[in-house]
DNA sequence: TATGAATGAGTGTTCATTCAT
DNA sequence: AATGAATGAACACTCATTCAT
């Protein structure tokens, strides 16, 4: 399918989020996104193949974001000492997570509907996974951290770093009232070997 | 009077269960439901007042279920070291995960049905609530755990517990590969106050 | 069907006729019939047929309640002089409208469920239509009344009183601001011939 | 875009008309709308909000086309004396009701199904409402009528219009057996002030 | 590219009715 | 006589998708 209007593909997929975020993934339907963006119904298939595609693309879009931020570059430099492309990993994900603080709900509720339930939504998205996993296996087979399924670790970091962007929404607490280091020392203080 | 057939209600909680569990919250439908359980589709207007009622009760039901093991008792006991009291807790939401694998699941589910995007599944649970918060809070407030905010520290314990639960279910390793000191040494490591 | 409990047949009448009051008759159901009795739904299929027994039944009983008042026998009475009768006849109207504020209304929804329209609810009702036919046909023929069809002027008559009532239930009137002579005169002004 | 069918909308008002006069306004479902037209059951929805859209278009379309006919006009032209305009009123409404035989059953069964049980159908129409109203509150006023409840008046005239457009439907008499000299006698010598 | 029209399958829900107790 | 349980058919309504323009 090629497309004239430019803007229009994330103007679906934009209102398509603003869904999930606003009533859930469920709540989603062509009708819906297609009165928000003020297109007709049919002109969400020309940019999207079935409703399938259109809520995978805001998830996979979410996914891309993470790519683009890039932090976690510095995870997979082998010059620098595990413990700190460990820290590395967790400041990317905190960084990421503020700066796009709807991502970790988008990509959770698509998950959730459907019916899978890992608590780490990055878990099949294979580029990352693969430098992730790759640090936290490398900083347990070196000691630094302790022996637990790499899932555990990924899902406390993400379970974390997501409440308090949560937080923050509710407006629970003002965002300067804790700062990386706290989340660092939590997740930081639970994986590390002693 | 035709008599009343007592396992139904719970045969139609259990097919919603089962359907959440396969296919997420947002596939349950009456029809399948029926269908599932072997009776017309009118039927569950008998035991459910609407479709939201019924996903609720399976959602109660979960909740019930914590109180009938009833392990947190241990944790409000004022007489026991808060540092006990909080592992208590701890113990209790592993012990509860691993009698009931599916409750956590179910849980998260329902409140994604809704909408609503708490990584933490006990949180509007009042009674629980309370005595967690008010644990940790006092853990907290005697310099035992560092001071974050509480549902920072609920979210760490669900969000490990349950990966667990999934792993153990996903056959990622055996169950007696980790047991609770595992987990808790990756929790309490984090939250101890140094 | 043998009935125990005497009270109980009038008592789902009535409630079937509260709810055509209130609701108009294409509200009723068995359900809310049993409801409003404070029996099991099944019961009232004990005291009637179906549902269209049931609204028929409610539908006769007005009619009956119209024989039970007898008014209309002086207009049967030969020996009386025909303007006197037909004058009998709208006073026996009045009268039983008075009696009984929502008959009118009673048989008129029933008719109107059933997709009739006549204006007229009594037309019928055979006993009670020879009677007034007759007597207005004999006052057409002895060229007292103008010469239409007896139809109009039974559609008349009934509009007239109902209106009347309708009005004294919605109080846009008190009881006594008019009295049956204002209705007389404004019937019988129109149909007698001068 | 598939070019829009202008007689779709009419057809189905036409359809649901039909039901209402054969078998009642209670008996309308959107299926058989459908199927009257000949159309999915969805479609119908693309032309009405809901039900209750499509039986009150029904309706108001009856009511317009009072105001399409204009003959009441002459009742509100203040040069002519007031009795003349009663009679301007009552042959607009004997005018109306021949060339539209079905109009005032239709809107009494909306009404009835409503639950409404005024036996004036126009009562609600502020327009005429409003117009007819004052004509005849003026001859109340002059003298010149009767000083009875105008919705008394009102009922009258239509009771006996329509009773009348009912009776030639049902060919209980030709067309050409009474004219609007009858009825107007009818009605105007029960108002008129002697 | 974009759209309005159309549809068929689906949803939740109500209800009249039957049946076994 | 009375009831709770059960059902199947109906209903209003929504939605994903297709098609002709």
């Amino acid at each position: 399918m090629r497309k004239k209007d430019e803007t229009k593909e994330p103007r679906i997929l934009d209102a398509t989020a603003e869904i999930i975020l606003k009533e859930g993934a469920a709540a989603v339907s062509t009708v819906k996104v297609a009165k928000h963006v003020g297109i007709s119904q049919s002109n969400v298939y020309l940019y999207f193949k079935d409703k399938d595609d259109l809520i995978m693309s805001v998830y996979r879009r979410e996914l891309n974001k993470i790519d683009a931020t890039g932090d976690l570059e510095l995870a997979t430099d082998q010059s620098i000492p595990v413990a700190k492309r460990v820290r590395g990993y967790i400041k990317a994900v905190y960084d990421f997570a503020l700066a796009n603080p709807d991502s970790l709900t988008l990509i959770q509720q698509v998950k959730f509907l459907l019916g899978q339930h890992d608590t780490n939504p990055f878990e099949d998205y294979p580029e990352h996974e693969n430098v992730v996993i790759s640090v936290l296996q490398e900083a347990i087979d070196a000691g630094v951290i302790k022996p637990v399924p790499v899932s555990l670790l990924m899902s406390m970091v993400f379970s974390v770093i997501h409440t308090h962007t949560l937080n923050l929404q509710k407006n629970r607490y003002a965002s300067n009232d804790y700062d990386f280091e706290t989340f660092y020392s939590l997740i930081w203080g639970g994986m590390k070997q002693e």
